[in-house]
DNA sequence: TATTGTTATACTCTATAACTATA
DNA sequence: TATAGTTATAGAGTATAACAATA
């Protein structure tokens, strides 16, 4: 095997190739529900705030609002979610009894899915590393949609 | 701010969140040299690995063969590397003295990188956490190309 | 038979720009 | 003028499948 350790110390290159690994683990938990990741994420973010809108669940997740029209207008057409018009042009998003259910499907399969990835660490370093890293980018200008 | 903290403790969520900041930051910073993330590590695994063939550089990134074909044909292209055949089949890779000069530029930009993405933490603890993560994804199968 | 390299193709997610409608 | 939502489009990176040539 030829020598890996240039990337050793690179924590972008660490960064990456973990993502990547985590993120098939997750894709391929989620394929049995028809969910993706991102999809998974909104049904997450939904459920603890209902009655939030589009753009606010954008800002939150750090998806653009050209990117969240389609993932939303997905899961309203699987009535997994509704849209009631709050403001004219805002929409107040809820989960339908489907989505609910979809949703405990997708945090359990999510659940599973740490455990599998993370199950090498203890409860208290993994939130310790899940912090670490959260304020690696939390910090951060956060724009999102600026544009 | 709507309430965040369903992703506090995902891990899994947390690594893809700075994944994104970061390997933005990292094209950002290599745009103005043409390389892009994928072409620059290749630099680097041919600079310290001088002769191995596409293959080996695929499972020693995690990059699939069918996707390493046209990265490996661009910077050809541009005279930044040099395939040698080794056996018919196999072809040898080096850094052509355009490729080195590069590979050069592309190191300072993106050690530079690491010290915008990273310089809140001591090298000390930098270095504790890229072996961290690399614990998390190195230890896999990491088939990569099986199929 | 297994491996190397190539091509074609699809998918996920991101990014930008332009547009409508509303506040 | 600024915001909410939509559409279209492009880009980077990944994945699979099939193929030719070689070992």
């Amino acid at each position: 095997m030829p020598a890996m350790h240039i990337f050793d110390g690179l924590l972008g290159y660490q960064i990456r190739r973990l993502s990547l690994v985590v993120m098939a683990d997750l894709a391929d938990a989620l394929a049995p529900l028809s969910l993706r990741p991102a999809e998974a994420s909104v049904l997450f973010a939904i459920e603890a705030n209902s009655g939030l809108t589009q753009s606010e669940l954008g800002r939150m997740l750090g998806i653009k609002r050209a990117n969240m029209a389609p993932l939303i207008a997905g899961l309203e057409s699987r009535a997994a979610i509704t849209r009631d018009a709050v403001d004219g042009r805002s929409q107040a998003l809820h989960l339908t009894e489907e989505g609910k259910a979809l949703h405990a499907r997708a945090l359990a399969v999510t659940q599973a899915h740490e455990e599998r990835c993370f199950g090498s660490l203890a409860n208290g370093e993994r939130l310790r590393l899940a912090r670490e890293l959260n304020q690696l980018w939390a910090c951060r200008g956060e724009s999102v949609d600026e544009g």
